[in-house]
RNA sequence: GGGGCCGUGGUCUAGCGGCUAUGACGCCGCCCUUACGAGGCGGAGGUCGCCGGUUCGAGUCCGGCCGGCCCCA
């Protein structure tokens, strides 16, 4: 070992060593899988997200430390690649809108940026020292998942789990399409507060104030906030609503703002997303005014025909007629806009398909509670989430690079007729693959354009990895599968769905252990983000430090579950880690290894020392949180073994001729120590471990080797204490006579510490 | 607006009712030289988020508040 300081470079050659050695492919033996549902990251932009870079280095920890707990582990590698993302970054690319440009040619330029973006990462995770199969790496838009996704809709479809309903949706008339959520903006407009007067029932009135008059049409009612005073005696009372004449309820409800307007508003279908909560909640009858088109509908009386805009304005002038309206103000407020027109955006009711979850809740929270949780403190996130569920998943989108949903329609009879399972299917562009409709005999169909939200497709992903549907005896080692590894910020998407998807599909859960991370912020603890400018490259990271520092990093930076900060300095400081057990495994391997050997006290101290923290680290380890083994070895290693074992022995050690027997007991204890921290740490920092690993120990990769079993570490480490003690008290007593530490010194070892005495006077050069 | 989680020196962390609150990284002095771009000694830095309560005694139990983060709307 000639370096002097670990060469990150090194860890290429191991790497690829490991890579063409093939060391990580699973056993190809009858016996169960375990199965590591691998999160696939989705290349959405340069760079990839350091945090995600982080995270996926944990993940290879988890694999790796299976692996050498004996599990035959199958680590796969897939990318997604559906949805808005790509969509977006294609239409800010080409300077094109989705809805403009013809599908295919479309389909196609988000297949190619995709491409580029994704050779990045995979670079990145393999440069990381990720263990996962690389070889058959899989994508989520390729025609075998998407016919997968499309299976499983097909078959839930005819367990009558799907429906279709008219619900409320984000809706640009501008650009004629639903959007998602993620489709808006937010933009600050000046606007009218109109103050309007509501008669009771049975005498009295009250005001409300709205930026939506044009909706009254549609109001069912009133609500004022439940800690409002003002307002209690109107609870349970109803109103007249005017121009219209219909009645409407007055409840309370903590949405209500008090300091707002009047403290009392309208509920109407629909101002704003607030109002589609409360007309589930509370029940409301819905009565739609505005139309696909941007104008008021028939329903809207007086104001029919009119656009949004002009009926805000003729309904002020109606309300003054017929002396409701009681002032107006000017103010500013946030309006959702829709991304790409600027339009504001209306909610209307929009024909979507649905998977039905609501009537299964109960059965939901009851399997998941046999789905082990790490950390255990993290099931609440799922458990809130199915509590709050109030609809059924809408899973159809207007979009074009998504899986396409697989049905058509009959022209006939408006049947929905969905093909048999196994193939991919493109309704859109392809002919219906039966002839006859089964309801009426029709032979014209259409195809059904939408596609699906993207979640149907990550939802199946422990699924796909354990070749369900595609090889019945794979399936059945693979799954459930060990282990879904996953941020916490997608507990209530990618967790929940996968559950609700693979339960409904195949009555288990789709993993027994959800391992879920932190989040990786910046350095002041805050998320990252472009607009931010706080986003780190990770490349540069990797490339001046090595993956390993930043693994070694990562594994000691928090504990399992926790956010972490991001700090390139931090990273750093770990390297000089690394550069610590590389000249002690320098060092010890100067000494021959050898089976066994006579050992000192002091050698038999280090061993048990040492055997007491491979305990506490095979703990962390089992619930694979590597923040254990890395902190508690680091810690043993530079601040015990380095530093006082080694110390101690230095002299001993190096007499091979002079005493031969004492030597080798030091000799076997430093390789014994070394050996099995090489072992323990190979998950964390892969490459370092195994360079070292074939120099001093085996011609074979260290990744081939199992933990270390347990040990009772018996009772020398207790003296640990003391003797730190000892040896810290010679040297401060040395610094304050202004004494070399090679100097002679007159000091007495301990009567406790007997057992040391020759290594301590040696060490100290006590006189 | 609603909900959840978290909150110990700048950062990470031990602590799990009981002596003047661990250790690490970083920082500041002084010193040393090697298996080590390492090491040794010393030092600054915390009212354990805040306020109440339970208790002989509370980071440690209970309640409220505040802050951060995330999710939902």
């Amino acid at each position: 070992m000639a370096e002097k300081v670990w060469d990150p470079k090194l860890e290429v050659e191991s790497i690829a060593l490991n890579e063409t050695q093939r060391v990580y492919e699973s056993r190809a033996d009858k016996g169960e899988l375990f199965v590591i549902d691998t999160p696939p990251p989705y290349p959405s932009g340069k760079p990839w997200h350091i945090g995600a870079a982080a995270h996926y280095a944990q993940i290879d920890m988890l694999a790796r430390a299976a692996r050498m707990m004996g599990h035959n582990v199958y680590f796969p590698i897939g990318i997604d690649r559906n949805g808005i993302p790509v969509e977006r970054y294609v239409e800010r690319t080409y300077g094109i809108r989705l809805f403009e440009v013809e599908r295919e040619r479309f389909v196609e330029l988000c297949r190619k940026a995709l491409d580029e973006l994704e050779s990045e990462m995979l670079w990145i995770m393999k440069r990381l020292g990720i263990s996962g199969d690389f070889k058959r790496y899989y994508r989520t838009d390729s025609y075998e998942y998407r016919a997968l996704t499309q299976a499983t809709f097909i078959e839930l479809f005819r367990k009558g789990l799907i429906y279709v309903a008219t619900r409320p949706n984000n809706y640009c008339w501008e650009c004629g399409t639903t959007l998602a959520d993620a489709d808006l903006d937010y933009k600050e407009v000046e606007t009218d507060l109109v103050y309007i007067r509501f008669d009771l029932v049975g005498g009295g009135d009250v005001v409300i104030a709205t930026t939506r008059p044009e909706l009254i049409g549609a109001c069912d009612a009133l609500i004022f906030n439940p800690d409002d005073e003002r307002y209690t005696h109107l609870y349970g009372k109803k109103c007249v609503v005017p121009l219209y004449g219909h009645e409407a309820g007055i409840t309370s409800h903590p949405h209500a703002n008090k300091e707002f307007g009047t403290g009392v508003l309208m509920v109407c279908s629909y101002g704003d997303q607030m109002d589609v909560q409360l007309f589930r909640d509370l029940g409301l009858k819905e009565r739609i005014l505005i139309g696909t088109d941007g104008r008021m509908t028939p329903n809207a009386g007086p104001l029919a025909g009119l656009r949004v805009s002009e009926a805000r304005q003729r309904v002020k002038e109606l309300l003054i007629e017929s002396d409701h309206l009681i002032k107006v103000e000017r103010i500013v407020h946030e309006v959702p806009v829709c991304e790409r027109s600027g339009t504001p955006i209306e909610i209307l009711p929009m024909e979507e398909f649905y998977l039905k979850q609501l009537h299964m809740k109960d059965e939901l929270l009851r399997v998941s509670r046999e789905l082990r949780f790490l950390p255990e403190r993290h099931r609440q996130l799922l458990e809130d989430w199915i509590k709050s569920l109030r609809i059924d998943w809408p899973i159809s989108r207007r979009r074009f690079y998504a899986t396409e949903i697989p049905v058509w329609y009959c022209k006939g009879c408006g049947e929905i007729v969905v093909p048999e399972p196994g193939r991919y299917y493109r309704p859109w562009k392809e002919k219906p693959p039966f002839e006859r409709c089964p309801k009426c005999g029709g032979s014209e169909f259409t195809g059904e354009t939408r596609t699906f939200d993207t979640w149907m497709d990550s939802s199946i992903s422990p699924l796909y990895v354990s070749a369900y549907m595609r090889d019945d005896e794979t399936f059945k080692r693979a799954y459930p599968t060990a282990v879904r590894p996953q941020g916490k910020d997608i507990v209530r998407t990618w967790l929940y769905y996968s559950i609700l998807r693979c339960y409904q599909l195949t009555g288990k859960l789709p993993f027994r252990i959800a391992w879920i991370g932190g989040t990786g912020l910046d350095e002041k603890g805050e998320k990252m983000s472009k607009s931010k400018g706080n986003v780190i490259d990770p490349v540069p990271v990797i490339e001046k430090y090595g993956a390993d520092a930043f693994r070694f990093w990562s594994a000691q930076e928090a504990s399992h579950g926790y956010d972490f900060r991001i700090s390139v300095a931090k990273i750093e400081a770990n390297s000089r880690f690394l550069t610590k057990l590389w000249n002690i495994a320098r060092y010890v391997s100067k000494f021959p290894v050898i089976d066994s050997a006579a050992l000192k006290p002091t050698d038999e101290w280090i061993i048990s020392e040492f055997w007491k923290n491979v305990d506490i680290s095979l703990r962390g380890y089992e619930e694979f949180n590597f923040f254990v083994p890395a902190t508690v070895l680091r810690d043993f290693i530079w601040n015990v073994f380095a530093s006082h074992y080694i110390e101690m022995t230095k002299h001993r050690a190096s007499m091979a001729r002079e005493d031969p027997e004492s030597a080798k007991g030091a000799w076997y204890a430093l390789h014994h120590v070394l050996r099995n921290s090489l072992l323990l740490l190979a998950p964390i920092i892969p490459s370092f471990t195994d360079v070292i690993w074939r120099r001093i120990y085996a011609a074979t990769s260290i990744h081939r080797e199992l933990f270390p079993a347990r040990r009772d570490p018996g009772e020398m480490w207790r003296y640990t204490d003391e003797i730190i003690a000892f040896n810290s008290s010679v040297w401060k007593a040395k610094k304050e006579s202004g004494k070399a530490l090679k100097d002679p010194i007159s000091v007495t070892v301990p009567e406790r510490l007997e057992p040391f005495k020759d290594d301590l006077i040696r060490m100290h050069n006590i006189v």
